[in-house]
DNA sequence: CTTAGCACTCAGCATATGAGAGTGCTAACG
DNA sequence: CGTTAGCACTCTCATATGCTGAGTGCTAAG
């Protein structure tokens, strides 16, 4: 528990063991180790350095006479300081380019359809369960909204916002609106809120509108009402995509029934992704969590890889999900590489002009 | 495997050890009926009947010397000969009914919503797997379309059919269209489309939309070439809800992680579900598909209680699935009643004109 | 037709046993 | 002093063994 830097022989040998467990999901020993890797040193003194690294808390015994396994700690340790990331093949990028980006042919693909074959990509790719958020469009600018009358007093409300992010709802009213009247009250609507993030619409229609003299004060009434849904996110809760369910359950982690219903439920309640997806897309670049450093105890033996994108004010985020023994090293490639292409995918389908220069880190 | 017909003896031995094993999940012995269920035989008499309903094809047992089991077809029986659908208590109709309905106050629901939290409430409800299918809109009679100009070369389709249901899509274009052309567009495509059912468009468009002078030709060529995708169900091959996945694999049949992990992969793939319940929604009713009835070998241990719910032309389906083990009685109801809410709320957040009064079967 | 009795089968459980992997400790070594 | 060989010890895992209980099929008697 003591937090003195490690030695160098110490970084190498829990770097191993944490390569090795990761690679076999046994518990390794200390012969193993000079074995496995050749070693210049006798099981002997592997065994001392080992019993250090126990009792810095980065390595735990499963029981006594057992090989070790790295704690959170130990796998944190090892990712902030001792892993390299292992770069991208050509044709996993290409794997990952070619899901996202898709090819449409006239028709737009909307973010849903976009992240929904990504996760896919990223499911696959990664053998592990890949999610993906929605685009917040909570600090996206609101640019205009068109209303459309579907006849039956019912109304079509169009949101546009930057970047070509669209929200559509139908709203009803008792009595039918002439479009006269319709559109006026988008207009006034417009004048008033266009170029203002949502949020800040969401928070201020009421005063925003509070004297108006033209439009229909039906409609005008009904969307400042229901402006908390309106100037919203994505429709309800929803907005999770998921893949790779089975990948997941055929981890040897998950031979536990407990855990394994208890995880399924966690992601069926989609909470405890959206907290942790959603708090983390507020940061930049790639977000580890591991294990026991999760709030949430249901998923306190899996790790989170994650990774916002962003198109313009507007951000999601990304990742995959799997136990804490998974490769960190190639799964932060993996997803770094997926959020910017996502990112330019949704950016390019938003508008063409502004062409976003490839960028190979 | 003679298909005479049962004893009523046998009848009542078959419903019984059903009943038994459902209950239990555990092989039900010939001394353990008479026990359980009070019976004026003694247990070398019922096991001679066992006998003939093995010969039968009815029951089997796991291993010599262990209680006997149901078959598929013996489920099958059961299910249509013997058992007595089981009616719903208040409370759980009244359950059901407040997870559909929901209240919205000026928003309208759609129906992937209204599916949404129905499938929560019938997993819940059934401690199993709930699944369900958004409205296929094939037959459904389109009413009209509508061209909403985004800028940017982009317009947003709008398609209103038959009961108020509503598709959007998002089309683009190199170039900016003026809204005097879309609005002409729009109105030339009602004049030719309104009144037919979507799946005839979808193959007729083409020759209906031949000899055209006025609207913009691009637009108008745009739509044709999509006709495919723009007057299709929704989008892709989403438009599946699930829920209660923890329930099913809670059951103790799916201790063994090879069909589990099978199971949940079908489940993904959404190509089995699409298959089941796609092809029931001809059908009126409550359809029970038992274990190897099914043509896929993933779900050869789960059964399917589904049902079609309508709306006009338009129909859906939604149902529960869980392993053959599962109280049909109970389930029938409840996927039943289900269905007609479904329709019903479907259909009145469709058109509030025409009240549909409950009828309460 | 029904039932008592009996020999037989088999999963499940507990117990015992041995092998293998791994450890910590101590003492010797360069 | 860091490193290493040796050793006693521990604990899991797999295997074998025996026992029990639930259940069966068959036969003969009621």
């Amino acid at each position: 528990m003591t937090d003195r830097s490690l030695t160098e022989r110490e970084r190498t040998i829990l770097s191993l063991v944490v390569q090795s467990y990761i690679h076999d999901c046994s518990p390794v020993g200390s012969r193993t180790l000079v074995r496995r890797f050749v070693l210049d040193l006798s099981p002997a003194t592997i065994r001392n350095t080992m019993n250090d690294l126990e009792e810095a808390g980065l390595l735990v015994q499963p029981h006594t006479s057992a090989g070790r396994i790295p704690t959170s700690l130990g796998y944190r340790m090892y990712v902030d300081e001792l892993m390299a990331p292992r770069p991208l093949s050509r044709k996993e990028r290409a794997a990952i380019r070619d899901a996202v980006v898709g090819d449409q042919g006239g028709l737009v693909r909307d973010a849903a359809s976009v992240l929904d074959q990504t996760v896919r990509a990223l499911g696959d790719l990664s053998r592990l369960l890949a999610v993906s958020l929605e685009p917040r469009l909570d600090l996206g600018t609101f640019e205009k909204i068109e209303l459309v009358s579907l006849g039956a007093g019912k109304i079509l409300v169009v949101l546009t916002i930057e970047k070509g992010f669209l929200r559509t709802i139908v709203l009803e009213l008792e009595v039918a609106v002439p479009a006269e009247s319709l559109h006026e009250t988008a207009t006034l609507l417009n004048e008033r809120l266009s170029g203002l993030p949502m949020k800040i619409i969401r928070e201020s229609v009421h005063e925003r509108m509070r004297d108006v003299s033209i439009g229909d004060p039906k409609i005008l009434k009904l969307i400042v009402n229901n402006s908390e849904d309106i100037f919203s996110t994505s429709n309800e809760d929803e907005g999770i995509h998921y893949w790779g369910t089975p990948n997941i359950l055929a981890q040897p982690e998950f031979a536990d029934r407990e855990r394994m219903v208890s995880l399924m439920g966690a992601l069926e309640k989609k909470e405890i992704i959206l907290r942790v997806l959603g708090g983390q897309s507020q940061q930049d670049g790639v977000t580890i969590t591991i294990g026991e450093e999760h709030p949430d105890g249901e998923i306190e033996f899996c790790s989170i890889v994650a990774s916002p994108y962003r198109v313009g004010e507007v951000s999601g985020s990304l990742g995959v999900l799997g136990p804490t023994r998974m490769e960190y090293s190639k799964l932060v490639s993996i997803v770094d590489y997926t959020a910017r292409i996502v990112s330019e995918a949704l950016g390019e389908s938003a508008d063409d002009e502004e062409d976003q220069p490839e960028d190979d880190a």
